[in-house]
RNA sequence: GCCCCCAUGGUGUAGCGGUUAGCACGCAAGCCUUUCACGCUUGUAGCGCGAGUUCGAUUCUCGCUGGGGGUACCA
């Protein structure tokens, strides 16, 4: 078995493709067989390095490693020149100047049959499609389905500068080299019997087809930059785990039994199969990435998670302000908005001054805070400080929240924020005093 | 237009002729509680429609409807 993921670099990489990367993956690491990476870079103008840099960089994040070095189609001309030349000698191919409105033209005087042209010695490269049977392709995922030759037009395999079509690049270059499971988006399935009329005139046989399923967004039309993150580098960004998206994106189109859904790398190479995986298209739901992302994210050991937390925003020394975190957090991104306060002072929301600072009452239990706070000496503990607050609340004989509430506001600025005991012991003796006096 | 594919709650899925149609996200309510979360409990909601086949269809067949993809000298 022998693998591939062949991209287009004309951008990020989209997580529909991060998935099909990922199947692939799953099906080459899980049967210990090789899994090589190969851009479509056909056409010259999108495929820019920094496209190049992108996908790898996201196979990189998501731990997808390959074997060998990424192979550009774009270095494979003369070997796709020589087979179109092999297909012309033996009659299989032809040269035809016919354009868009001679084939409109052909197909309205022949009913609906496909375009079958005549060598003219110059212009396009066109395979002579068989005028009967049917192509049938049989896909792991779908089953089989058969189409007519007869509809199918002589399809462009060169074009007359004599660069190849995509059809026949891929087909050339899996073979080379020795692919035998192509595993691809759906949007390729109608192009597969066109593929395979290549591969018939060669004399070659196929490989194994499996087409995956579309990824759709929430309105059912092609995920796409409309509906926000599409591609990994923006799930990267917003936060997310590569563990996380891996496993989440595995399970798009593809279920295992009726009770698991979180698996480890290794449960997932073991588990994977193409007959498991789904015929129908998939919604990217970024809720239950969200929720799956928390659930990895929760059970990261705490120097783990702090060390990501650091990586993303720039900031260090956050081991502390992590462990009262943790339980809050869902993305990484999430972490900054808890966090910022103790950097930058109060954050300004005067939604929450004017109900909980400017409160009956709130003022002299927030003077009643600071005295008792004041009291206790260093180092601050957060037991020490709970001790200190419980009693502020006793003496009052007010509830927890009603002094609670205005400490909180008055260290952070808003009523969002950890535990109030770890955030008054977090920020020390004179930061708090100094903020409780400010307010 | 033509060709091909798909169809279980709002979403992702399990099911592969007989099930109280399972799980998860979401949503709602409750518990916990110093806020927000986390966690726990309960609830909400589904087999697109119509014919067959069968003692019996979510499951098999056909049609319809709906959705998607392809139809380039793009990839």
């Amino acid at each position: 078995m022998r693998v591939r993921f062949a991209p287009s670099p004309t951008g990020a990489l989209h997580i529909g493709g991060a998935r099909t990367a990922l199947y692939n993956w799953l099906l080459a690491r899980g049967a210990g067989a090789e899994f090589v990476l190969r851009i479509e870079d056909t056409d010259r103008e999108r495929s820019t390095p920094e496209n190049v840099e992108q996908i790898l960089d996201s196979l990189r994040w998501l731990e997808l490693d390959y074997d060998g070095e990424p192979v550009f189609q774009s270095q494979r001309g003369e070997r796709h020149a020589e087979v179109v030349r092999g297909l012309i000698e033996s009659g299989h191919a032809y040269r035809s100047t016919a354009g868009r409105e001679q084939i409109d033209a052909w197909k309205a005087e022949h009913g609906n049959r496909g375009y079958r042209g005549a060598d003219e010695g110059e212009g396009a490269v066109r395979l002579r499609v068989p005028d009967s049977g049917a192509t049938v392709v049989h896909d792991v995922i779908r089953g089989e389905s058969s189409f007519e030759n007869a509809l199918q037009d002589d399809l462009v395999i060169a074009r007359a500068d004599g660069t190849p079509v995509y059809h026949l690049a891929v087909v050339v270059d899996d073979l080379d080299a020795g692919i035998t499971h192509v595993v691809r988006g759906a949007d390729h399935y109608s192009n597969t019997p066109k593929q395979m009329l290549i591969l018939a005139a060669m004399g070659e046989q196929p490989p194994l087809y499996a087409h995956v399923p579309l990824l759709h967004g929430p309105d059912g039309k092609k995920l796409s930059k409309r509906h926000g993150a599409a591609s990994v580098q923006e799930l990267r960004a917003a936060g997310y785990l590569p563990e996380a998206v891996r496993n989440y994106v595995a399970l798009l189109g593809w279920g295992f039994d009726e009770s698991q859904e979180f698996f480890t790398t290794e449960e997932l190479q073991r588990h994977f199969s193409l007959d498991r995986v789904s015929k129908s298209p998939a919604v990217f739901d970024e809720q239950k990435l969200r929720h799956m992302n928390g659930r990895y994210l929760r059970e990261l050991p705490l120097d783990d998670l702090t060390a990501r937390l650091e990586a993303f925003t720039g900031q260090p020394g956050l081991r502390d302000l992590v462990a009262v975190t943790q339980d809050k957090i869902s993305t990484l991104a999430e972490f900054w908005p808890l966090a910022r306060s103790f950097f930058e002072g109060p954050v300004d929301d005067p939604d929450a001054r004017r109900k909980v600072l400017e409160a009956p009452g709130a003022r002299e239990m927030l003077s009643e805070a600071r005295a008792g706070l004041e009291a206790v000496p260093e180092p601050w503990t957060v037991e020490d400080v709970e001790v200190a607050l419980r009693g502020v609340v006793e003496r009052a004989g007010a509830k927890p929240k009603q002094v609670f509430q205005p400490v909180r506001v008055a260290l952070t600025g808003t009523t969002i924020s950890p535990g109030i005991f770890e955030t008054v012991a977090l920020m020390g003796r004179a930061e708090t005093l100094k903020r409780l006096e400010a307010a």
